[in-house]
DNA sequence: CGTCACATTGATATTTGTCAAGGCCCGTGG
DNA sequence: CCACGGGCCTTGACAAATATCAATGTGACG
């Protein structure tokens, strides 16, 4: 018998050792041992479409996954509250799941913003694995750290009080992302609504439409419907850090 | 020859295994033999006076600490601002440093509120006693993973839209660390100023000072100085639920 | 061509920041 | 012991930023 999981994982013929995200993923630094190791842990669950949960807030913690394309947010309802928090963003060789580590339950949802492959790595197994391998538990160790530092980053922009310094720091840290995964750092799409940003950024989503306005109209980038383009990176770099 | 570090560990004769904090600090669930290992690399620094800086944003990175007793915050200073921005705040058993691992700097400064003692354990030494003792490898994930849900508490907090909401949500936030780490959940010392609440906020101390006046009015809180009372744990949860 | 979700734009209300003045607490020095 | 000074906190008046409400526009897709 053959499962769902195991013949996606055939078709696609994915492993680790080929795979462009190599050097920015989890598997950086990995010896040729440790990478198929680790290559025989994955499963390639079916591609996610638009909408659809990875993960669901308050379903038991049982995989951490690491994004292979597309992009997803992840989003926390609050007891009594009608409205979705959305609390982070993840773009490809980003790992999901860090927070629930040592967790029963996951604290939050994780939803695909568009068509979206990711590899999932059961976490017992991985558990097992650094073990053996001290470079994969380094790098694992790292990782979270690296989620910390970006937290960081994301309180100073939520802290920093303008609806520009905070719009400004987001485009800019998404055009950080994209570059550092090989991506273009002046074109890239926002596959997140307005709403996701606003929500994000602690701003109504008709604050965060007038701002992009703004923003276009000050030749600092360009935007239509959800395709972006940075203009001037030194402009939107200036806004984050006027006192 | 005797280090000053050295002296202070001798004179407060404080091993972990006899250590309040045990139960809820990184050495939770350690075997004997590894706690005493771990009580092997632990450095006892001389106490920092309120304002003295444990870490320094820009020094190498050496070493994590974990607070003993007393409370700091963790600021950044953003290029070209004036003001520092107030990322955390440390009550004891916390862990200081998370943040840096794998990392060549600090990318934040941390400061004492008052006189605080922390315990200092060198990186290097840490990792090799990791290497040897799943649990300690194991608590250390978990605790990364614990700071991890922590910022998406905050960063819910910021989202929450109004001032209210935000220094209900902080004060409820204080209380559970308090309560989980022995103390009283309903009476604690504000340790930071107004300021620096308001810069954790994203509010200005002014608001940070009127919202607190208006819960107690409400009779919600009790505020004297730095001293706080919570009246009604329920009212304070019911502010941070309203949509 | 119509529908639906999403985005933009405008008018208005509310919240919060800013500036300014005064009060309180505490340590220091006369 | 008391007066003084400085840091921190509170309070008020006003201005500015942003949320809210409402209407309209746009693009994808059946």
């Amino acid at each position: 018998m053959t499962t769902v999981s195991q013949t996606y994982r055939r078709q696609s013929e994915m492993h680790c050792e080929g795979c462009s995200l190599h050097s920015t993923c989890l598997t950086r630094g990995l010896s040729q041992v440790a990478l198929e190791a680790f290559d025989e842990i994955i499963v390639q669950p079916r591609p996610l479409k638009r909408g659809q949960a990875l993960v669901r807030q308050g379903q038991p913690f049982r995989s951490l996954y690491l994004v292979r394309t597309g992009s997803l947010k992840q989003v926390i309802r609050l007891p009594g509250r009608q409205d979705e928090q959305v609390i982070h963003f993840y773009l490809p060789s980003e790992a999901v799941g860090l927070e629930a580590i040592g967790e029963e339950s996951c604290s939050a949802s994780v939803v695909a913003l568009e068509t979206t492959f990711v590899c999932e790595l059961p976490f017992e197994q991985l558990e097992s694995l650094a073990v053996e391998h001290d470079a994969l538990r380094a790098e694992l160790m790292r990782c979270m750290s690296r989620e910390l530092r970006g937290d960081q980053r994301q309180v100073c922009l939520l802290s920093g009080r303008t609806a520009e310094q905070r719009l400004a720091g987001f485009l800019l840290g998404l055009s950080r992302r994209f570059h550092a995964r090989g991506y273009s750092r002046y074109r890239f799409q926002l596959t997140m609504s307005r709403a996701d940003i606003g929500s994000h950024l602690g701003l109504a989503l008709e604050t965060v439409s007038r701002v992009m306005g703004r923003f276009q109209r000050q030749g600092l980038v360009k935007v239509s419907g959800r395709e972006l383009t940075v203009r001037s990176l030194e402009g939107l770099e200036a806004l984050g850090e006027e006192g």
